[in-house]
Order: C-alpha cells, then structure tokens, then sequence
DNA sequence: CCAATTTCCGTGAGCGCTCACGGTCATTGT
DNA sequence: ACAATGACCGTGAGCGCTCACGGAAATTGG
C-alpha cells in the first residue's frame, strides 16, 4: 500500500529539483557534496528506490541479460549458469533465465520475445537452430554470445569449447589402454558440438588407422535413454566394440549402466568415457574417465564477453577458447 | 541500427490512433474487425513490437517475476527452477534468477534490490534470513511465495514439503532394518527444513524408545564434504551408530563415501538414507535410500500460487503442500 | 423519422526517469 | 573593478506505452 516514492518526493523533500537527485543517485558529481549529502538524506528517510523501469525507458538499457539454454536441469548447465551470475552480478545486471528444450520452434519463440526488449544482451547455449537463421538473428538484435558456433559477425562473441581436442584426447586415451574397435554415442546431430566431437573422433581413429564403419556412430537424444539405448544397438549390431567415445556423461553413464545390466564388467571387458566432467562423474561407480569442461569458466567467460559488447556493440570480440583435460577414472 | 519501430509508426502505417493499435495489439476488442486486421497487417509489416519497458512504466506490471534460491548448482533446485520456468512461460512471464550462497547478507541485498522493481512477484526458495526480518519485508514488498516457512501474512504463499514426515520414514526404514542407534546428519541449522527433519527425526526414534544424545544430531554444510565430514566425526565421537539420516542427498552420498572410505561396507555394516531424490542417488554404487520430493512440483505449484497472488495480492492462499515418498535402494 | 443506444475510435495526460540545454552565482585574472 | 571562466543547479522535453475520458458514426426501436 502506500503509493511509490518517486524521484519528486525526494526533490521536494531535500529542497532540490528531479536533476539534482538524479545527479545524485547516479554519482554524476556537477553537484556541491552539501547538496548531495542532503539528497541523500532524504532518499534515506523516504526509502526512495530509483524504478529500474523508467530508468530504462530513459535509457534505453534495462541492465538485463537473458540465458538460453536448452534444459536447466541438463548436469551441465547450472554451473554455466553460475558462472554468467556471478559475472552478472559484478556487474549489476539482472539474468534472465529460458529453456528451450532443444526445440529450435521453442528457441525461435524466445529469441523473438527477448526482440520485445527486456534484454540489452543475449547469451545463447546449445543452440539448435540453424546457422542461416542464427546469423540473421545477430543482425537484427542486440549483442549476442553464442556457444560452441562460428559466427563472424560484428557485435556478436563466441566461446568455443575445445571439442575436437576434446575427442582426440578421449579416443587416444582408448587405443592406450589397447582398444582397437572404438565406437562413438554422437549425441544430437544438429548440435555443433556433436559434430566437432565426432569430427575430433574420426580424425583420431583415422589418424591410428583403426577399422571404423559409420554405424559404429550413432547418434541419440543426450540423456540417460539415450546413452544406454545408443549402448545396446551397438552391443547388438557390432559386438566387437570394447570401447564408447560419449557424446557427454549423462550419455556415457547410460552406456556403462547398459553394459552391466547386458553381464559385462566395467572397465575389464568394456570402457566408456564420457565428456563434460559433470559433478557426479567422480561419484558413481565405477568413477567416469571423461574429458573435463570448466563450465563455471564457460559461464563466467561468455557472460564477460557480453557485458564487453554492450559497451561497444560493434565491435568483433575474439572468440573465447575453453580448454579440455581428461581425468582418468576407472570407467577405463 | 534503424530507429525501434513504435507504437505511432504503426499507427501512422495503418491510418489510425496509437491507441487503437493499443487495443488491437492486447485484443481488448471494441475494435472492429476490419481495422483490427488493417492494424495488424501493419504490425507485421513493420516488424512491430511493442517495448516491454514502456508497457511496464504505465501499467506498473513488468510480467517479470524473480527466483531466488541458495544456489542453482545444489542438484535440488534445476528441477525445481524448472517447474517455476514452465508455469511461468504457460503464463507469458519472464523469471529472473538469483543465488544467495546460503547468505543472509547476500539474501537481504537481493530482496533489497528487487524491490526498485523488476519484479512483478518474487518466490523465495531455501531462505536463511530469520522470521522477522521476513515478515517485514513480507509486509512491505510485492506478492511473494516462499519455501518451508510458514508466515501467516495475506500476500505471502507457502509451499510446504513434509520434512517432518519424511524424516519419520526415513527412520522408521531404519529402525524396521534392524538399527538402533542411528545418528543424523543435520545441514544447516539455521535453515527451517533442517528444523522439522531433525524435529521428525527425534520424533520417530523417541516414539521407539530407541537411546539418543544430542551429539549424535551434528549440523554441517549441506554439500559432499559437509556429509564427508559430519559422517567421520560420528564415526570416531559414537562408533556405535549403525545408521544415519542425512539432511539431503548430497550430504548423505558424503557420509557413504566416507564409511567406504574407512573400511565399512554399505550397507551391511552401515546404512545411509538422505532426503530429496536428486537424479543422481539411483546411479551410485550403492544406490541411495531416499525420501523423494517432487522438485518439479514444488516449484510448479509455487509458481502457480504467486501468479494468483498476483491476481488478487491481498489474498491468503492455502499452503501449497508436496508430500514426500520412501525410495528404498541398496544403501539401507 | 428522430431520440436513445451501442459501437467504434481519437485525445490528452501521465507512468518515473534522464538528457540536452541554459541560467545563476561565485570565483578568477589583470 | 569588470569581463571571463567555471561550478552548480533548474527547465522542458521526451522515452513508448496505457488509461480515462469524450465524441462521432452506426444501429436500434416505436
């Protein structure tokens, strides 16, 4: 109850006028410290809060970012999410948090609310749509940064995760331990990052001159089912596989939970290896070997790239380049 | 670049008031049908969208509403961050998100800063600031739901998970499995949920007449090494506790590394049962013994209560309450 | 065929703030 | 002592939309 202090109250109380507060809330100096001690006395008293909605009709900024990731609830992203926060915070912005259930039709329906304006910048995680619509999409709106996608386009930044070292490592590390038929859970095809890893995949197995038919790739939907689904065509239709390359750990916990429930052990008689390094990689068992992502870094990065981009729309940042390790466990 | 396109421009477009276009644009009808569709015809020409910011500085409502939890990457809160997502987008609200990291002090300048408006409602979820301060920020800010609190304020929902039963199943499973002297991982004391699990708690062994000293009830961090932790100083202060109930999954999985760590077998010579059922207890090795609670649901319904709320603000909703579920696996 | 409705549409004001000016006073230099 | 500089502050307009009016046209009834 009680109708909104306004910035006039304030005026009127300190004896000043509208400008003068704003100078004062906004630290603008131009204005005597007696005056501004008095100001603030009176927003102190009123409890006055500058309405962040006017301030951005105003300015045109409403010091907002929204994030778009495909599922919250997917092990990866709330450290993502984390970090963009965290750098967020900093920097007294206020996130905005979507799902689109790896929907492109869903994606295109969220891109295009944020065009209504309560974003000043994007951050854009595991898009799925294409790369034409993408690009016109960056034309149009505000400063953008995309995940693990090529976009060379002004006012739009990039993170790229090392993908396709990320595979190399893996699949290396399988032919040390002495495995010779090597087959891949490419996850969902249309992601970038799938087909970096499978490229990274191929290139390796390639590169050690290793046997490799297509259908040792197959692809599926990046959850549990989907890993131990993936798991069980391939025990089916090339039992000769005695080592997974997962899409990502959720999926490479699928396929290890297949091969044991199907009688073999884990890692004598098959191995898997996932990729992300998500939390409970280290806590199941047998601890998942997988290629580690610094996701808070991913987060935090992108979030910074933005903020810088909002400074200067149009400028072509660097892409930001993530890293990968492997952490051996016992799934190998 | 280009100028936005406004509300006058569409006006001008299609040959009528921008009030019309208003009306057109928020289907209030009063609008014959042959300008409505000259309108929108125009809209879509244009590429018009109305701004978000503008339509909130006259309406007062910013279609916004504001999630506050202690910390997205507890596995608890994806889920239930995205049962609040999709009540909010049935809706056609945005959901900011915001993370405490169990502070007070943090909480306080989130709710504080909330109040210059973003939000059109806030949902509290795991808060750690005591009763009064939240009943006097209850009192003065907009529509709010929050998490196991129980606050008696017209404006105010609550969503109630039963700890207390759910911490009386837990023990009940225990002392049916043969245990009688069974310890209790607390997590933090300060929050109300560890309040009504640790009240079931002593409820049920009291009930049973079973032997309990207060030290065999120790608080901690509710993460991995705070159940790590809580679990090895049990072991060495009350070696003969046989059991233990954990404040939460995570705490709980901690406690079962730390006896597989010391030589115990899980469950035959230790048993563990957390609380929660986050994705993760049915993929360990043992897989845990849990109390489910439906976190979709939770944060679903809480949603759903604050958009009434927002109806009609000066309301008292009946508490929302999740009922909870005995998931018995290999850890007991 | 004319008053009483109803249907439709336009006008002004205002939401709470900031921006670009311009004005006033005290200060400085010579 | 007088113009010129600078520090400080106020004024109007406007951001893009909606609300509460009120007026004109189209409809109805007897």
């Amino acid at each position: 109850m009680g109708r909104r202090v306004t910035i006039e109250d304030v005026a009127r109380a300190a004896g000043v006028s509208r400008q003068t507060v704003s100078r004062a809330i906004n630290n603008k100096r131009e204005i005597s410290p007696i005056t501004l001690e008095r100001v603030m006395n009176a927003v102190q008293q009123l409890g006055y809060r500058p309405s962040w909605v006017a301030r951005g009709l105003a300015t045109q900024r409403t010091h907002t970012i929204g994030l778009v990731v495909p599922d919250i609830t997917n092990p990866f992203f709330p450290e993502v999410a984390r970090g963009v926060q965290d750098a967020a915070r900093a920097a007294e912005y206020n996130v905005f948090l979507y799902n689109t259930d790896e929907s492109a039709e869903r994606e295109h329906q969220i891109l295009y609310s944020l065009a209504s304006q309560p974003v000043d910048g994007i951050l854009l995680f595991g898009s799925r749509i294409d790369d034409s619509d993408l690009t016109t999409f960056a034309e149009s709106y505000r400063p953008l940064v995309v995940l693990n996608r090529r976009i060379g386009h002004p006012g739009v930044g990039m993170v790229l995760v090392d993908n396709y070292a990320g595979a190399r490592l893996a699949v290396e590390h399988l032919i040390n331990r002495g495995h010779r038929h090597i087959g891949m859970l490419a996850g969902p095809l249309a992601s970038p990052s799938s087909i970096q890893r499978v490229g990274g995949f191929r290139a390796a197995i390639e590169q050690h001159q290793l046997p490799l038919q297509d259908s040792c790739i197959v692809p599926g939907p990046p959850t549990l089912d989907g890993g131990r689904e993936g798991a069980e065509q391939l025990l089916y239709h090339h039992p000769e596989i005695t080592a997974l390359f997962a899409y990502n750990d959720v999926m490479a916990l699928g396929a290890v939970q297949a091969y044991i429930e199907s009688g073999y052990r884990v890692p004598d008689e098959r191995a898997v290896v996932g990729f992300d390094d998500i939390w409970i990689a280290e806590l199941v068992h047998p601890g998942l070997t997988t290629i580690r992502v610094n996701k808070y870094e991913v987060g935090y990065r992108a979030a910074q790239c933005l903020l810088a981009l909002m400074e200067d729309p149009m400028q072509c940042p660097p892409a930001v380049e993530i890293g990968v390790e492997l952490i051996i466990r016992e799934s190998t």
